[in-house]
DNA sequence: TGACCCATGTCAGGATTCTGACATACATTC
DNA sequence: GAATGTATGTCAGAATCCTGACATGGGTCA
């Protein structure tokens, strides 16, 4: 109700609530991941391979929400200052394995730190059960976006 | 626990699910709204336009999470393909009071029945006091992270 | 009235990301 | 063994967006 034929209610639209959200904590942990130099970017990928090390250039970009393009520049950054290293040859096929060097992880380290300080802000207010319920729904949201998709 | 001082986990990670859950809307946005040659950002000034009109470019940038500049080519693009209009004169100070054409009402309502049919579907699934409950949660996270942006 | 501060619209430059395309490697199928 | 389909890494070009900067208009305060 309050939203017929002629619009969607911005101010009650969930949808875009979801992306003011969203564009609040990017901007968030850019603010602190600015002095570290790095970007959400860079943290996300460091924080995958810190994870799960081994991982190739598309599925890095996959974890990262950005194309395997993109990922690709960055990793040569990355590698180009000492934060990750990649096999010239590929052992098996053309996945080159991408693992985080000592110094790469050493400053994945204060990332941490830093995002989960806002990490830690952005939940304040919140109850236990409050948060458990929001991370149920957000996978709801985007399980039930993805299966659509695949229509077209 | 399991989360300690190595790293956040990212399957838990409420920021990530975030980021996830937003990733699919813009992709799922982009998709429907594709067909019609508007993008995101296209179609978010314009359903401001409808809701307020006359806002100045500097306010539909912040409505649609962009840069004043990047409102402004998009301006000029939409003024140009006659979906918007723009006094050449300020009535009063600098600001430039936006408004939509019939043209640009009539895409818009296009734009809106596909939209439309995304929000119901990323929210299928959910209960109503799940859906207000998302709602409140989402609010809170986007207050918090702005309440600390303010100490830098 | 004048100084100061803030917000706005706009221009130029650079950085980032994406789209499109290609060759290669593995798995599957016949 | 050959053909096909899928996935990967990479290159080149274009589009997009942002950072930095400037001049202008309005409000506040002395």
């Amino acid at each position: 109700m309050g939203q017929e034929a002629d619009g969607i209610d911005l101010e009650t639209s969930l949808g875009y609530l979801l992306k003011e959200a969203s564009s609040a904590l990017r901007a968030a942990m850019d603010d602190v991941l600015r002095p570290l130099g790095m970007t959400v970017t860079h943290y996300s990928c460091l924080e995958l391979l810190a994870q799960r090390p081994g991982l190739s250039n598309s599925e890095l970009a996959r974890g990262a929400f950005v194309t395997r393009q993109s990922m690709n520049v960055l990793l040569h950054a990355l590698e180009r200052e000492g934060h990750v290293t990649r096999p010239a040859e590929a052992p098996v096929g053309k996945v080159l394995p991408t693992r985080l060097t000592p110094r790469g992880r050493r400053i994945l380290e204060k990332a941490t730190v830093a995002v989960r300080s806002v990490e830690e802000r952005m939940l304040a207010g919140l109850s236990e059960t409050e948060r458990s319920e929001a991370f149920r729904v957000l996978q709801s949201m985007t399980r039930s976006l993805r299966a659509g998709g695949d229509q077209g």
